[in-house]
DNA sequence: CTGCATGCAAACCGTTTGCATCCCC
DNA sequence: GGGGATGCAAACGGTTTGCATGCAG
């Protein structure tokens, strides 16, 4: 008799562990900031193993691989549907704590012919470390004027 | 006496005048798109420019450079504030017909100490040309069944 | 004539992939 | 022991950049 297949696809190693863990910890990072997080404490692995499991986790489910702007793409633990801000200037993303618009997709649906899957709200802005270290930089300059 | 400087920083050259005519008339292209549209006309045009002259076009609020989600920039000439739908199958764009959610910054402002500038939303989902090749792909398996 | 704009090609950066080795089941 | 997972490094695709030349003002 044939032991049963593995029907989960997801070998629970010590640098998905991790992985998890550290995603869990962070905000939204990009899969450099993952990797340099879990080198702290798997000095050894390798990115090709941080891109590859990202992948396979977002694929089945248990992360969110975020479609934001930037050039680089960055991962989410919550997988439950919520909006995102971006600082325009720094890059952080954060989560927004607003309920998501239920309408907006029925809105959507009577506007086109595609099969709407999903939505995202991405705002823009600047953060509030960013808002002070402009601040500051236009002080400094009035002080230069005097 | 000094001629005033040229505050118009975009000098009308045969290159941006093509560029902006086919990005009109594309639909949302990728930089790539864009230049083999434009290659057509000026055989000799190089990516660098297109690269080049769409982040000035961009920074000087002439077109739009679109934040989607997919591993490639798209550009748009429609500079009004609007809404894109992106399908998941082929990676498509286009525009929705929907109005600008007025109250969804005055929310997320009351929600975040971020100073707000923008934002996007973004539809996923089939478009109708892809959902027409999944339902014929069904039925070519349906008939090999028989 | 001057300096911005261009074509070309090399460099760059984020991501993916091939392969030998490792290690979990 | 076997097959999936890893580390490593090379390849890849999209974008940016340096430089000599061209061309608009």
């Amino acid at each position: 008799m044939n032991a049963a297949p593995d029907l989960n696809p997801f070998r629970p190693t010590k640098q998905r562990q991790v992985m998890l863990e550290e995603l869990a910890k962070a905000n939204h990072p990009t899969a450099c900031e993952l990797y340099e997080r879990v080198r702290l404490r798997l000095h050894r692995i390798g990115l090709g193993t941080i891109y590859r499991n990202l992948e396979l986790m977002a694929a089945s489910g248990i992360i969110l691989k975020l479609e934001v702007g930037g050039s680089q793409k960055r991962y989410d633990a919550q997988t439950e549907p919520h909006y995102h801000i971006r600082c325009s200037r720094c890059g952080l993303v954060e989560n927004i704590d607003m309920h998501v618009i239920q309408n907006v997709i029925a809105a959507a649906s009577r506007k086109t012919a595609y099969n709407i899957i999903g939505h995202h709200i991405e705002f823009t802005g600047e953060c509030p470390k960013c808002q002070r270290k402009a601040r500051n930089a236009c002080l400094e300059q009035e002080r230069s004027f005097v």
